[in-house]
DNA sequence: TCTTATTTGTTCGTATGTATT
DNA sequence: GAATACATACGAACAAATAAG
């Protein structure tokens, strides 16, 4: 419990509900290794006649440990136990090694580090730009973007999605507009043509997932996400990027570095 | 929708689902302020007469607000919309401007730019570490630490719980143990005594609210929150502070900036 | 390809318990 | 104490997705 809470009103805690003890008892069974990560859990009648409770109550449990992110429903098949270890990603040594500061590099170097193989798809296109990014990028509304998108595996598990957009302008027939950008990625190619970034900023928000993430990433509807806006400034602090991240939020940890004196 | 799903295989969207549907309807009317901040939504038995749907229908949507944070539920009052607007942490800039560089005088900047008051109660206490604090700490399992815990408030509503860790060897004794810690907080008292910081990591996590986060920070403990861990270290690498900060997730905006040079 | 069984998703009706007004 | 509100539970039924044949 700890300390500081004295003061605070507690009800008597009320008789545990069925479906959160039944929630209670998977999680150890998934957590002791009864049930390992990939296998099926007992379909939700036969959780009801063993544990003697309505199909309604082993539904709800598993509610449960699916918004925690511990199962995963396949439909028509059934409830199972999700494989992937938490996942840790930190922004700020992934734009301080140059030589592999692209999102690839540094993805793919986590995941060795767990023993996985990274996989990523791109998708280049150009459209007008949504009237949040325009801002940002300080173009007129309806400008041309080139919008890079990538979808992240780790091993056969989605586990990202990542939009960067670029004004055109800068962008468009430079190697920012190739699937392969090289060595270094996109913010090394921004450098080689005078839009170096200088500062980053990535603001956190916590969210439902819309529909599409929660297809693509294989969570439910009600399940979050950590959806991350980072923001590229050259030392003239225009704004040369704006790329959404949205990852599954019980699958990652975020981790951010800095020293004292920085402003 | 946006580019790059197309190879996505997307089944035929079956009908939604009515308490999604009536999920979508409360929300905006909410958005448009029909039902403003701080006012009752009609009850479930209502909600339920009214749209010519089941009870059940009118809970669980019901439900998915709340899951969004939209909403919050007074037991036998009745479901109340939520009133605070989504608040923002810059945890570089807090650390970097000394001269209020304490986690009070930072929340309180950034409450009265919205126009709200800030309140907070400090508890403090001496105890034996955790195994994960006593860790980082480098201190032997069981030794005792100088606990900090602080519940902040905007206006009358609870938004944030942070347990801070020193070393009591270090901690005992000076002002890091009284109640007021003076200007520029406790990072200017461990500097003050030698330990000052030099360097932060802060590691953000999404996870279901424990039972007494819950009831202290009026959420369902199926709500997420954000657990943030922020480690301080002197130039020397030794860690002098370890502070976990816990955030109603839907409530909380996180912001983090660096520059490109920095390691 | 079609059929059937299995599994989860949703809805309705009904009932009871607990907290607040 | 009574009325009202939400929380939970049981039972039944049908829909939709998947798997096995």
């Amino acid at each position: 419990v700890g300390p500081g809470f004295e003061e605070v009103h507690v009800p008597i805690e009320t008789p545990r509900a069925k479906y959160r003890q039944l929630a209670d008892l998977l999680r150890s069974a998934i957590e002791t290794g009864e049930y390992p990560p990939g296998s099926l859990l007992p379909s939700e009648p036969e959780l009801a006649q063993r544990y003697e409770v309505s199909r309604d109550v082993a539904h709800q449990a598993v509610v449960v440990l699916r918004g925690e992110g511990l199962v995963r429903v396949d439909r028509g098949r059934g409830t199972v136990v999700r494989e992937l270890p938490v996942l840790r990603r930190n922004a700020v040594i992934r734009q301080a090694t140059r030589d592999q500061g692209n999102a690839r590099g540094a993805f793919q170097a986590e995941l060795a580090r767990l023993g996985l193989e990274a996989r990523s798809d791109v998708t280049i296109s150009e459209l007008p730009a949504p009237a949040d990014v325009a801002n940002l990028l300080d173009i007129s509304l309806g400008a041309t973007v080139l919008v890079r998108r990538r979808l992240m595996w780790a091993g056969e598990v989605p586990v990202q999605i990542a939009t960067s957009w670029l004004p055109a302008e800068i962008a468009a027939g430079t190697p920012l507009a190739e699937l392969d950008t090289g060595p270094g990625g996109i913010y090394s190619r921004l450098a080689d043509i005078g839009y170096g970034p200088s500062s980053f900023t990535e603001s956190v928000r916590v969210r439902p997932a819309e529909d599409q993430e929660a297809r693509w990433l294989r969570v439910d509807p009600e399940q979050r996400v950590l959806a991350i806006q980072r923001i590229a400034r050259t030392a003239e602090s225009r704004c040369v990027e704006v790329n959404d991240i949205v990852l599954a939020a019980h699958q990652w940890e975020l981790v951010y570095e800095w020293s004292a004196g920085q402003q």
